[in-house]
DNA sequence: CGGGAAAACTTGTCAGTGGCAAGATTGCGC
DNA sequence: GCGCAATCTTGCCACTGACAAGTTTTCCCG
């Protein structure tokens, strides 16, 4: 289809972000090589730079997409705070390399217009499911208890791609987490 | 005292992981440089080699000390788990070259034994602050109990260092850690 | 239709890095 | 004091990110 011309790939950018979100998920966000992207597309190991101009603007633009799907992914949740919660850690654990990349901001250009705006996004979508939770007639604070659910569910989803949790836990992510996470709505 | 010996240094092992540390907190984990410190240390570049073999090994080194010390100061907070936790997110924001190694195994040998012995004795540090907490008569789940104390500790502290957290937290990790801890005993 | 400018990509190069091999130096035990 | 092992150095190679300059293609305007 689009892979005879030498020159002007058409696709390159979207490809190459694709090749990264792979390599990311293979060596981690750290080791990610931009000449190793290069290579998977069929390019020179020059040509991200002329897309991205650097590699940290490349993780920006990965870091970005991926609050974007974060947010869709929370406000598909929304009203539920658990499944919210639980839909968080899912997210952490099925895209890992956005995850890993998000969380990150030493890598990537923390200050960029459309990541910011697609974090606040994903923080919208967040603060939202806390604030349609029943408080039981207590005094909501919102604040306080929107960032005690992001902590414990970011916490478990953290921990839990660390490989530092006991082998007690499982490998169910969504069934540990929904097991964790309720603890806080007791 | 120590510098006129060309060779044998006499404390290299040790001076390597005290430049690591301070490296760490300079540029992360991840960008660490043998040969910097190696500059540091006032050695040749192949130096670190010989005492560590690899980066991998001597970021296992360095884990293993975090390790110790979490364990060792949350060992002092013994017997108030919301202590514990606020102990916890101020040894990441106060260590943080410490933390950022610690939880990312992907940079170091998680399977050395030094390792995962101090990381042992680090968890049970933990797991011991969540049974001594008086549970009100309701059967205690150490298990989730403890799995929640640390994720809400370690998803606060985590965030924390990634700047996610909103302006509006404040910059005393301690008692923004303690409004949001206290959520989970309520 | 055609020509020039801009966009897309390549080639070449440079400093920096990790890891290995081989050599130099030192201290320690016998 | 002598050999030997531990410690450290020098030299090297493949790889990386970034930059500069050149080449090819597209596109737009006349």
């Amino acid at each position: 289809m689009t892979d005879t011309r030498a020159y002007h790939h058409g696709d390159l950018r979207r490809t190459l972000l694709a090749a990264a979100l792979e390599a990311v998920g293979e060596v981690g966000p750290a080791a990610l090589s931009l000449r190793d992207l290069a290579r998977r597309a069929g390019v020179s190991h020059a040509a991200p730079a002329h897309h991205f101009g650097d590699k940290a603007c490349l993780l920006t633009a990965l870091a970005a997409q991926g609050f974007d799907l974060l947010a869709q992914t929370l406000t598909e949740a929304d009203g539920d705070l658990l499944e919210a919660g639980v839909a968080y850690v899912d997210f952490a654990v099925t895209h890992r390399a956005y995850f890993e990349v998000m969380f990150r901001p030493e890598l990537y250009r923390a200050d960029d217009a459309e990541l910011t705006a697609a974090r606040g996004r994903a923080g919208a979508a967040l603060r939202s499911g806390v604030a349609a939770l029943p408080t039981g007639g207590a005094p909501a604070d919102t604040d306080r208890d929107s960032l005690a659910a992001w902590s414990i569910a970011h916490g478990f989803a953290t921990l839990w791609l660390a490989g530092a949790l006991p082998d007690r836990v499982g490998d169910n992510p969504r069934e540990a987490a929904r097991a964790v996470l309720r603890r806080l709505s007791t």
